[in-house]
DNA sequence: CAAGGCTCCTGATAGC
DNA sequence: TGCTATCAGGAGCCTT
């Protein structure tokens, strides 16, 4: 379940493998995964047949590859399951193979003789996808312009978020969740950084004083820094970086998946809570619900 | 306009 | 054995 640090080491991964190449050809082997490109799966490749590829950027969990000399960009979403990967051209094709995307530098074009490589987008839950879009004059995609900046951001506002926070009439981790507010943080991540700061996840945000919502925002920070340092989060086996490396941040949760399990600061068991259609795990003890009542 | 619920999708797993 | 139910959940879209 990619979050922004398994985001940000794809987008190292693409900066590294993908920048500068230029497209030679695209194949798109399930409509779902371009399904936010409007023109299809033809006119998909279309789009990127013969354009270089630059630098690769990211917000949140989205990251998009500027097309050069064009006012657009590919966008990509990893969504639940999606992987970007690095092939070997030849190598067997995955069994959720949706997109394959070859360069001029390789293959019978190739001067060199060495084995060229191609990029693949991969996804068994289809929720992510590619798609082209023309870039605001920020240079983000126009689709993507409702997205907040993400709290690694350097340009990312914690006063301008504490205030909207404020004015929110919800509750904190709904308002982490929403990427119109802060980016790039999802269920898991989210957990922990409450967890971090001895919060429950129903605490409305009108409440949070100045100093609460810096401490909160330094958690999520702390939090996603340390899992970037590791290279990402890996559940399963459907999340590898764009070279196919599982990273390994999932040993070092504390709160997220550990239903059960003793709370490391406390030792009281961790709970899980159905929420919004998902869970939220949290320490009982350490992370005490609003004395407000709630509805429902 | 803001808030919250619904829905898309596939595979692993549990229960009967 | 084989079926059904449940869960994982990001974010666009729709309703209130």
């Amino acid at each position: 379940m990619p979050e922004l640090p398994e985001v940000e080491v794809v987008r190292r991964g693409l900066e590294r493998w993908v920048s500068g190449r230029t497209v030679a050809s695209v194949e798109v082997l399930h409509p779902r995964a371009v399904r936010r490109h409007l023109g299809g799966g033809e006119d998909f490749a279309a789009r990127l047949k013969g354009h270089r590829i630059g630098v690769a950027r990211r917000r949140g969990k989205y990251l998009w590859l500027p097309l050069d000399d064009t006012d657009a960009s590919i966008l990509g979403h990893l969504g639940m399951s999606g992987q970007l990967l690095v092939q070997p051209e030849g190598a067997p094709d995955e069994k959720h193979l949706r997109i394959r995307i070859r360069f001029t530098d390789s293959g019978s074009g190739s001067a060199a003789g060495a084995p060229g490589t191609e990029l693949r987008f991969v996804d068994q839950r289809t929720f992510g996808g590619l798609s082209v879009h023309d870039n605001t004059p920020d240079g983000l995609p126009d689709v993507i312009a409702h997205i907040a900046r993400d709290p690694l951001d350097p340009a990312f506002d914690d006063a301008a978020f504490h205030t909207a926070l404020r004015l929110r009439r919800t509750t904190i981790k709904r308002a982490l969740l929403d990427q119109s507010l802060i980016s790039g943080v999802g269920n898991i991540y989210a957990d922990e950084a409450l967890w971090r700061s001895r919060l429950h996840y129903d605490r409305p945000t009108a409440t949070f004083t100045r100093p609460r919502s810096y401490e909160l925002l330094g958690h999520v920070r702390d939090v996603m820094t340390a899992a970037l340092d590791v290279g990402g989060t890996s559940f399963d086996s459907l999340y590898v970086d764009v070279n196919g490396e599982s990273g390994y941040f999932d040993r070092s949760l504390d709160a997220y998946g550990r239903e059960g399990e003793p709370c490391r600061r406390c030792g009281t068991p961790i709970r899980r809570r159905p929420w919004m259609n998902r869970s939220s795990y949290y320490c009982p003890r350490c992370q005490r619900p609003p004395r407000v009542a709630r509805r429902g």
